[in-house]
DNA sequence: CTTGATTGCGAACGGTGATCGCAATTCCAG
DNA sequence: CTGGAATTGCGATCACCGTTCGCAATCAAG
């Protein structure tokens, strides 16, 4: 009785031979749990709630999901249809960056992304195709296959983790709370008691910033200049 | 009514003045708690578990934390505790390795552990005292302060991202079950398939691999190195 | 002592993911 | 055209979750 594997959803086919024919759609139903995500953040994404929403009875749900964990896996396959893939005929390392500045940018739309790539691998069609993509940029670089593997995976979770630092420090979604001190009122107490000497002087450092794109694009490249990705 | 802020944890005095002395304490139910997550996993870890093993009411456990997230919170500032920061009077790079070979063996310690430091910030005091010590060690550059802690962030998301790689790539914890074939069953019929043929092509190649923790130190080594971090 | 804050906790509330059994529907074989 | 088989929708239900409430028991201070 083994442990259900989410990305059976994609071994699955939709809809068999006989029976009557379904009200819904695996389409449809990620979509309506997509938008409540966007909106309410994935914490309101329960069964019951999709279900009402698409306008079908709960358990009517697992005739289409075998889980709920199969349901985040067609969302994140569905916003991974976002990406454009035509091939700009760049260098590998122009087209890696493009791919993951694409990523940052459906992360934006949809802020319930980036924790979930950071924590679960996807393995839709979509996702697929992302990564295929992205192995189709290093084609000519000359290097062992598992190792051009790492690099996407390294690229994307930069990406992911990035995207997520940008998302903590904005107003969070939702009805909006009084705003409790952004860096958290037990930190500046923290720090006034003088532990954390250099955190303290790093945070007290003028932001500078500049934009805040251009420090993405600064990670990435660094990171694949320094794996040797030729520009 | 601000939604609650876990890390208000550390702005609460464990015990008050007056009353009868509590029968537990914070780190004795953030052990208990880490003993469970550690050989069953975080989805093990709930209020009623933790208070069970710890001999007292579920009820209870709220007079010791506010929340489950705040239980959490305190399991992640627990094991940051395992950290050593002598300084070994290095150069920045270094260091910052050093640190983050630390959170490596960490994590695999705590194989829970990554999911969670992707996703949520930690601020109790020892993660406070890995962050000042890894900007300590950033001392000597010459980088505004804000840039100082993006790289940290950036360098413990790398690390965390990187384990996380490893992890799902080995044995899950608890009770084993049948493995059913690492890479998904689906994974392989897409391959065969002919669809993604640049994907098919990385995995076919040989996994060279070499030592895990090259790679590892490596993958750190040319982030810092491309972030302009001096050896 | 008395007083008042604080602890432990049984019971309960509202929500969750998931399963089961059954009526209704639809397709295919004959 | 008809009868059987497979499939859908779903109400009811289970086990569990985080969390709140109210109250008896406990302890420190005045």
């Amino acid at each position: 009785m083994p442990a259900h594997d989410p990305t059976d959803v994609w071994r699955r086919p939709e809809r068999s031979a006989v029976g009557p024919k379904p009200e819904h759609s695996r389409n449809g139903i990620a979509t309506a749990a997509l938008r409540i995500a966007d909106q309410e953040g994935l914490a309101a994404v329960s069964i019951r709630r999709v279900a009402a929403t698409v306008g079908a009875g709960a358990a009517s749900l697992y005739r289409y999901v075998k889980s709920h964990d199969e349901l985040v896996e067609l969302m994140m396959d569905a916003v991974a249809g976002e990406y454009q893939f035509e091939v700009v005929g760049e260098h590998p390392r122009g087209r890696l960056l493009n791919l993951a500045q694409q990523g940052r940018s459906i992360m934006h739309r949809h802020p319930w992304l980036a924790p979930l790539l950071l924590t679960r691998p996807s393995m839709g069609p979509n996702s697929l195709r992302f990564l295929d993509s992205a192995l189709a940029a290093l084609a000519p670089v000359d290097l062992p296959g598992p190792a051009k593997l790492q690099i996407v995976a390294m690229m994307s979770a930069i990406t992911s983790a990035f995207v997520q630092n940008e998302l903590s420090s904005l107003p969070p979604a939702g009805p909006d709370e009084g705003s409790p001190a952004r860096p958290g009122q037990h930190l500046v107490e923290a720090l006034q008691a003088g532990e954390y000497p250099h955190l303290a002087a790093a945070m007290a450092g003028h932001s500078a910033a500049g934009n805040v794109d251009e420090q993405f694009t600064s990670a990435i490249t660094n990171y694949l200049a320094g794996a040797g990705i030729p520009a």
